[in-house]
DNA sequence: CTGAAACCTGAACCACCTTTCAAGTTCGTT
DNA sequence: AACGAACTTGAAAGGTGGTTCAGGTTTCAG
């Protein structure tokens, strides 16, 4: 599922190289979570994949370009899950709360995004600031929507877009991939921040 | 600067060592935030330095330990930055406007601090996740400070701190490092985050 | 002044890894 | 069955760049 992109892979034509293709990619995947771009190698990957090193250039290119397909593909997937959590006759801020909670279990079941989208901002800058340029556009529209709706304040725009994002991707940081012993439990964070995102934090609460 | 942490530089006893020592780690600085720590080369830093190959040993033990070096001292300046803009009688509120107008300040001084520290990730990521706990500590604190003063929401703890964090990273990833034309000035972006931060954003603005 | 420690120099070493390639095997279609 | 395309294989070419080192120069305390 990597390959729509920009045609980075070639594209195999039998079954074998489908299968084949597939190894690689889960492969590439692990290898690069494990070491990092730079420290993961081809030879890595196909060894993780029980194929021969020169099969690897079957189907890409260079490091670079089975790592792009990685990204875009993970880039995909984020989008995905959230747009699956969210229901039409959701409220504007229930949409918000449930698109966290979705990120999160979704980062809680790919543990690798953080790693992979993020190394994007060294090996493929532009890819990098696409993916959160995408996610930013995104939350804005819903934002603009919730203040016409009258459900959000009015005037919302990219500053406070980006200010989401940033939490969202934070917490994700924070209660995902540095989980500890103790933290609230997905549901608990996604309710708190969206009761901050809400109301602020201003003023004493009863 | 940058050899107060663990031990990671070997002191120059003399001026001139001295001197080597600063022209070393801002070359490091510069080919870092221009090519990536892996792309970054030894050559590359002495070259810029004007100093020989063999000199870079004389005070690093190899490319992580200046790259360490680095880390701790960007991490040390942020948090210098921010300390810098507090003043006691600020209220709770003006403080957060304050550390963040501060921080997209010094973002804006030291575009290099994400790059090298968001790839502390992966080359050492102890400093990294180091680097965002302190922070996030501090955030706490003062969140929970505002809280007692009455001047913010009771309650408020870690994931209200680790959104704050990410919302201060992500404005200053948007409107410093990827700033375009038209964008709004710092003040303005501190002020509209510090607005969501106090009063969120439900409800219709009249 | 003087000698030892600090510092500098850059060619060469070496380990590692991406990429190529020529030769062999399997697949799928007719 | 049989043929060409798709696919596989692993040795080796070719590069790169971190690190070492032996020998020279500068510094500075005594």
């Amino acid at each position: 599922m990597a390959d729509q992109g920009i045609g980075l892979t070639k594209t195999p034509r039998t079954e074998r190289g489908r299968k084949t293709l597939r190894k690689l990619l889960d492969a590439a995947t692990s290898e690069f979570a494990d070491h990092g771009f730079h420290d993961a190698s081809i030879s890595g990957i196909t060894r993780r994949a029980g194929v021969a090193l020169g099969s690897f250039y079957t189907y890409f290119d260079s490091k670079d370009a089975i790592f792009r397909a990685l990204v875009s593909d993970m880039s995909e997937g984020v989008s995905r899950a959230a747009r699956n959590a969210l229901a039409p006759s959701m409220g504007a801020l229930e949409v918000e709360r449930a698109a966290l909670c979705a990120f999160l279990e979704f980062a809680g079941e790919h543990k690798e995004i953080y790693r992979i989208i993020d190394e994007a901002e060294f090996v493929d800058p532009d890819s990098y600031r696409a993916h959160y340029e995408t996610i930013g556009a995104r939350i804005e529209e819903r934002l603009k929507t919730g203040g016409e709706s009258g459900e959000f304040t009015g005037g919302l725009g990219s500053p406070e877009a980006w200010a989401l994002m940033g939490m969202n991707v934070f917490l994700g940081l924070r209660y995902v991939i540095w989980a500890r012993d103790g933290d609230p439990a997905f549901e608990e964070i996604a309710l708190r921040a969206n009761d901050l995102l809400a109301r602020g934090i201003a003023g004493s609460k009863t």
